[in-house]
DNA sequence: AGCACGCCGACT
DNA sequence: GTCGGCGTGCTC
């Protein structure tokens, strides 16, 4: 065809391009495009797709993340824009990305334009070589004025070494780059074992990745690593941050130009050409696992990354995941051996850790009297009155938001469920509403029960909110204050609470599990877990670790100083003192612990001695959702060999928003097994799901590695 | 996912 | 007579 306007040879290379589209758009790998020459793998690119034009990454050969890579019959489109101020994104990087996808049955493109900063797909090149340009601007002004202050800033003092933090960096240096993981009690040092250690790549000129479960919940963290690394360029990268910072650090962190990448989950992705060392802090921490679209798992992918480009991966964590733990302990113990375990069992400064006090709730006498809710022993009323006047602070755990879970009228047995969802709404006596968990719909209390007219509606059980109300009415002279993540959706409200906690002015602190995690207070010396028995009976096979850890980090809280640690106490008021896992607690005994579930989980044929993986359905009523599940089943079956497929169930909150869901589980002993199976069984699931879409199937996915059941 | 095309009800 | 409802189908 005669082009006028084209007096140059036409096209020529055939270039493949990942593009963002989910895999139930059928499109699994890369797309063909023309380019005048060729493109390095990698590139960023503008292509044209349907009527729009997108955002895309050079691939180069062999993009067929899943299924085969048929090439494209017909004429091709040529692609639109490359950004050829942007350094290619590297192969180690792509690789990270392609395994990712292939890992978690996504398509490529989705995978890898998921995890670049939105912001970069929005901008076009012009917008985009601006940017860069403001970037260098300020990052010379930004040295000038780090080099005046150079002279005038004394190194900062490094604390000294404890032995087993000394150990644990000499063992660490003279280990070649593998996993590492660094299980030490809280308190005993971890972060300073990863900042020395980062000392010493940053110092061989190359970059750091460290990772943290949630970055509002370690302000400490953040600002601990600007002192020591105040002559580094620190970025930080979370969902918290703008999209034009995000992008920002993002670059930094790609052109090399950033030392330290300190972020969330989404962080592993980061592309750093001088990568030399990755931290995972707080290594079992649930957070790690994205938990919609791509559920991938940073820690596991933080692994194999660390594999793939040779650098150590510091994963470090009092109660370690049992995934971690297992592949730590060695082969005579009954472990794979593949990560060195580095042990730091003491607190820094030789405080002990508090002493666990099991309260049996069937023998102490109790208060208030009465059916709801469940009881406050009066010893413990009093061991907390007793700190307040000592001047001491306590902690009082208990997991559950609100005033009460539900409401109930007594003459016609109405309870407050949600109209859109299969649970209670929750009673919030803060602003008196009855509010859903799980889709968000409030309403204002009824005065009556809604069924009856009756007036007298009570409140069932106990939340945060009514706890912080008996405790304040059952110790008049105690001051008492609440963390929870009610109080914290309002902005700065965290820092303040926490600021008169540090203060001195609170006495008695309520909180969820956010308050466990990360916060180092001093002058606490109780902390009290008050109703923590749910856990030991649900259903879900990882409760009972996600319960241990989370008790022995709350009683990390407890005497964190020295001279308080001896009389620094942990109590757990239960109904089952006897239970392994609170008689594991009061010995401070992980691996007895561990040990323990490992043998369950052995015998059950459950991570991490077997790999799992959900198929999840969304559907308008539950029949369709497992219909759907169902004709999977069958549909693969002949040749589901190697896996087991178990029958499709409602998921434990069946209806969320008005949304009917169900799942099912696949089991595999050989994780390679599972992943044949997936990815030959998602085209016949995506045909499938086509057909069941007229009949009320809305959505379904694999859940690879799912963090709970 | 977007963004079309496409064929049936209440409005300027 | 049109605006617009969302069912169905495609994107190199």
């Amino acid at each position: 065809m005669h082009s006028p306007n084209q007096t140059e040879a036409p096209a020529a290379c055939r270039i493949g391009v990942v593009v963002e589209a989910p895999q139930h758009s059928g499109l699994w790998g890369a797309l063909d495009y023309l380019s005048p020459h060729p493109l390095p793998a990698g590139s960023l690119v503008r292509v044209p797709l349907g009527r729009r034009v997108v955002t895309g990454v050079v691939w180069g050969e062999d993009a067929s993340a899943n299924g085969a890579a048929a090439a494209h019959e017909g004429p091709l489109k040529p692609v639109a824009e490359v950004f050829d101020a942007l350094p290619p994104l590297p192969a180690a990087w792509r690789q990270l990305v392609a395994f990712a996808a292939g890992y978690y049955q996504r398509s490529l493109g989705e995978m890898a334009l998921m995890v670049l900063p939105p912001e970069l797909r929005q901008l076009d090149q012009t917008q985009l070589q601006r940017r860069l340009k403001r970037l260098d601007k300020a990052m010379a002004t930004d040295d000038a004025q780090a080099a005046a202050r150079h002279g005038s800033n004394p190194e900062p003092a490094l604390p000294e070494l404890s032995p087993q933090q000394a150990d644990a960096l000499a063992r660490l240096a003279e280990a070649p780059p593998q996993s590492v993981l660094l299980w030490g009690s809280t308190g005993s040092g971890k972060t300073e074992v990863y900042l020395r250690q980062a000392q010493r790549v940053l110092e061989a000129g190359r970059q750091v990745l460290m990772m943290v479960p949630e970055i509002n919940l370690t302000p400490q963290l953040e600002a601990r690593v600007a002192e020591r690394f105040a002559g580094r360029r620190i970025v930080s990268l979370h969902s918290g941050l703008t999209p034009a910072q995000r992008l920002r650090n993002w670059l930094m962190a790609h052109r090399g130009q950033a030392d330290v990448v300190l972020g969330t989950r989404l962080s592993v992705f980061t592309p750093l050409p001088r990568l030399g060392l990755i931290v995972v802090d707080e290594e079992h921490d649930p957070s790690y696992k994205q938990q919609d679209g791509a559920r991938y798992s940073a820690r596991d992918l933080a692994v194999y990354r660390g594999r793939l480009e040779g650098v150590p991966v510091l994963l470090g964590s009092a109660t370690p995941s049992l995934e971690t733990w297992f592949n730590a302990l060695p082969g005579s113990e009954g472990g794979t051996g593949r990560y060195l375990r580095l042990s730091m069992p003491e607190r820094v400064g030789g405080g002990g850790m508090p002493r666990v006090r099991l309260l049996d709730l069937s023998r102490s006498p109790q208060l208030p009297r009465g059916q709801e809710p469940p009881p406050l022993s009066r010893e413990l009323l009093d061991a907390l009155a007793e700190r307040a006047e000592r001047g001491e602070q306590s902690l009082v755990l208990l997991n559950r938001r609100g005033y009460a879970p539900v409401l109930h009228c007594s003459d016609c047995g109405w309870k407050s469920g949600c109209p859109h969802c299969s649970a209670w709404r929750v009673f919030h006596k803060v602003d008196r509403t009855l509010r859903c968990h799980h889709c968000g719909f409030s309403e204002r209390v009824p005065h009556a029960c809604p069924d009856c007219g009756n007036q007298d509606i009570q409140p069932v059980g106990r939340g945060t909110e009514r706890l912080e109300e008996q405790l304040a009415a059952a110790l008049p002279q105690a001051r008492v204050g609440r963390i929870d993540a009610d109080v914290t959706k309002h902005k700065g409200a965290l820092e303040a609470q926490l600021a008169s906690v540090h203060a001195g002015e609170v006495d008695v602190l309520v909180g969820t599990q956010m308050v466990a995690k990360g916060h180092d207070f001093r002058r606490i010396t109780l902390v009290a877990a008050v109703n923590p028995d749910a856990a030991l009976f649900a259903s879900d096979f990882r409760a009972a670790e996600r319960q241990f850890a989370l008790l022995l980090q709350a009683a990390g809280r407890a005497g964190r100083d020295a001279d308080v640690a001896d009389r620094s106490e942990m109590w757990i008021q239960t109904w089952h003192p006897t239970h392994p896992l609170y008689q594991a607690l009061v010995s401070y005994d992980y691996p007895a612990f561990a040990a323990r579930q490992l043998q369950e989980r052995a015998s059950a044929g459950l991570p991490p001695y077997a790999s799992l993986a959900l198929l999840r359905a969304e559907g308008k009523t539950q029949e369709a959702a497992q219909a759907f599940l169902q004709a999977a089943i069958e549909a693969v079956s002949a040749w589901a060999g190697g896996v087991t497929l178990y029958p499709a169930v409602p998921t434990p909150i069946q209806r969320v928003a008005n949304v009917e869901r169900a799942q099912l589980m696949i089991e595999s002993p050989q994780r390679p097994a599972l992943q044949r199976f997936l990815t030959q069984a998602q085209p016949v699931w995506l045909a499938l799901a086509g057909q069941h879409r007229r009949s009320g199937l809305i959505r379904w996915a694999v859940d690879v590695d799912p963090l709970s059941i």
